[in-house]
RNA sequence: GGCCAGGUGGCAGAGUGGUCAUGCUGCGGCCUGCAAAGCCGUCUACGCCGGUUCGAUUCCGACCCUGGCCUCCA
């Protein structure tokens, strides 16, 4: 059924939603900006890939073989800066950051791309790349720099909607003499001796940071790619030079049919990032948050709006994924093992085909869990949960134990105390002595432990609140 | 200055030309020894001003406000 519906995207070069119609049904081709590892990731950084990861996921249901691309960026002068003040080499920074990263992604129930591409082993194809791009007269070398013509590529701006003649008035740094236009950008630079560098016909240098996406998405993917993702910042200058880059060396044919761009999250409505200092490291907020709230966060609001960031918005969610694997966890001791069946409901696949409409599509897995709550038959629980296990394991929830998701997480508790007193609670009780069985209770929820008397005794949960 | 988003109920956040988003919170109820969990009910929502329309939060125009990009940035 939902087969039949198509699947529509917003895509930036048209700005508006399109029926996405792949150009080759049995491969399809995705391309995401990832991450320069230079330091830890914010939880802003995370948003692309754990939209690209759903998209994945959703394309993956569709089309037979899928093939995702998310490159590491391990050469860039933030590295040289990290690794020239830490006194270590740049291949340790970008190793431990991009582990970190990896790390915190699968926290996030983030699946490993396809292909993850690193530029500093694309160096070969990226001195390819310029050398065409020299011949066929769309760069230049000037002191020891090449540098792309925006003068020689009439779409230039397209993607961004912005006039090549607008940059020279609006250009807000100083533009080097050396540049025939203000808008050029550098395909390759000389590096000085603590710098790293690579032998070219240019001389000892380094790429220019727009050029691997380039050269990576056309040797891993191809000349035309499907769909290229990333960050609303990216659009320009990095996704137009890119545009000019692949366009220019592939002699005209297109780039990238899609282009998918996010919002930002914010902090008090301020775009998060490293500059304004208000980010929030994700490695310091998996100490205290399980990685599912984040991740449900980061899908509760649609992927082009901006996303703000509060406190009370992390207790929030908590609340709402807790009270979710509570209401499985009682449907499964009422009603037995329940599976995921095999498709989520029309309404959910239909939300997400909108691109991507999470929020419609979360509002709809709420509705199936108080459909879940509410059944008062085995037949009606097992096909209630059945929706919302495969809808959930399209969108990357709920797929843990709900027993151990709603006791799991009390690091410094002991649970054989725990277990005692619910006994001597459950013993006053039966004494009637509820002042002490309450005592007990106030006891426990002291401790962050929430008691609940059900029919076959007593069972506990850790509270909601942080 | 140029270009681009957005202003929805206590908060977060979808959506629609004329019945319901959804979540969190508050309030009332069911249940309970009391609770908790869950369920049910509930709280004059659509920035401002005009226009189109039988009817606009939804379409059109003006205005106000917020944010983003134009420099590294997801």
């Amino acid at each position: 059924m939902t087969q039949t519906e198509p699947l529509l995207l917003y895509n930036t070069l048209k700005r508006e939603k399109q029926v996405f119609v792949p150009q080759d049904p049995n491969h399809v081709t995705l391309y995401v900006c990832g991450p320069t590892v230079y330091s830890y990731a914010h939880i802003g950084n995370a948003r692309p890939p754990v939209i690209f990861d759903l998209l994945y996921n959703l394309l993956s249901s569709r089309y037979p073989k899928v093939i995702y691309a998310r490159n590491i960026t391990d050469v860039d002068d933030k590295i040289n800066a990290a690794a020239a003040e830490q006194k270590v080499s740049i291949d340790v920074i970008s190793k431990r950051y991009t582990d970190i990263f990896h790390e915190d992604m699968a926290a996030l129930g983030i699946g490993q791309p396809s292909i993850e591409p690193r530029a500093t082993n694309h160096i070969p194809q990226m001195i390819n790349m310029i050398t065409r791009l020299i011949t066929s007269g769309h760069a230049y070398e000037a002191e020891g720099h090449v540098l792309f013509s925006v003068e020689s590529f009439d779409d230039y701006g397209s993607l961004s909607r912005r006039d090549v003649a607008d940059m020279i008035a609006g250009a807000r740094i100083e533009v080097a003499d050396f540049k025939k236009h203000p808008g050029d950008f550098v395909l390759w630079k000389p590096s000085l001796e603590p710098q790293p560098g690579w032998d070219s016909p240019w001389g000892w240098g380094r790429p220019g940071w727009h050029l691997e996406c380039s050269v990576m998405s056309e040797q891993h993917l191809g000349e035309t790619i499907d769909i290229h993702g990333g960050g609303q910042d990216l659009v320009f200058p990095h996704h137009e030079n890119e545009i000019a880059q692949s366009v220019c060396a592939h002699g005209g044919k297109i780039f990238a049919r899609y282009w998918m761009h996010n919002g930002f999250v914010t902090f008090n409505k301020r775009k998060m990032s490293k500059s304004l200092g208000n980010t929030l490291v994700i490695h310091e907020l998996l100490k205290h948050t399980a990685g599912e709230v984040l991740r449900y966060l980061l899908l509760s609001a649609h992927y082009r709006q901006p996303l703000d960031w509060s406190e009370q918005t992390l207790t929030r969610v908590q609340r709402t994924v807790d009270r979710v694997y509570g209401v499985i966890r009682d449907a499964n001791e009422k009603y037995g093992p329940l599976k995921a069946a095999h498709d989520p409901s029309n309404k959910f696949m239909s939300a997400l085909l909108d691109d991507l409409n999470t929020p419609e599509a979360l509002a709809e897995l709420n509705n199936e869990a108080r459909c879940l709550a509410n059944a008062d038959d085995a037949e009606t629980a097992h096909a209630a949960a059945g929706r919302l296990l495969a809808a959930g394991a399209l969108i990357g929830l709920f797929q843990q134990d709900p027993q151990s998701w709603l006791t799991g997480d009390t690091e410094g508790l002991d649970d054989a105390l725990i277990e005692q007193l619910i006994d001597e609670r459950n013993t006053s009780r039966k004494e009637r002595n509820f002042a002490r069985a309450d005592d007990i209770r106030d006891q426990l929820q002291a401790m962050g432990i929430c008691l609940e008397d059900v029919a076959d005794g007593t069972r506990w949960r850790r509270s909601s609140d942080q």
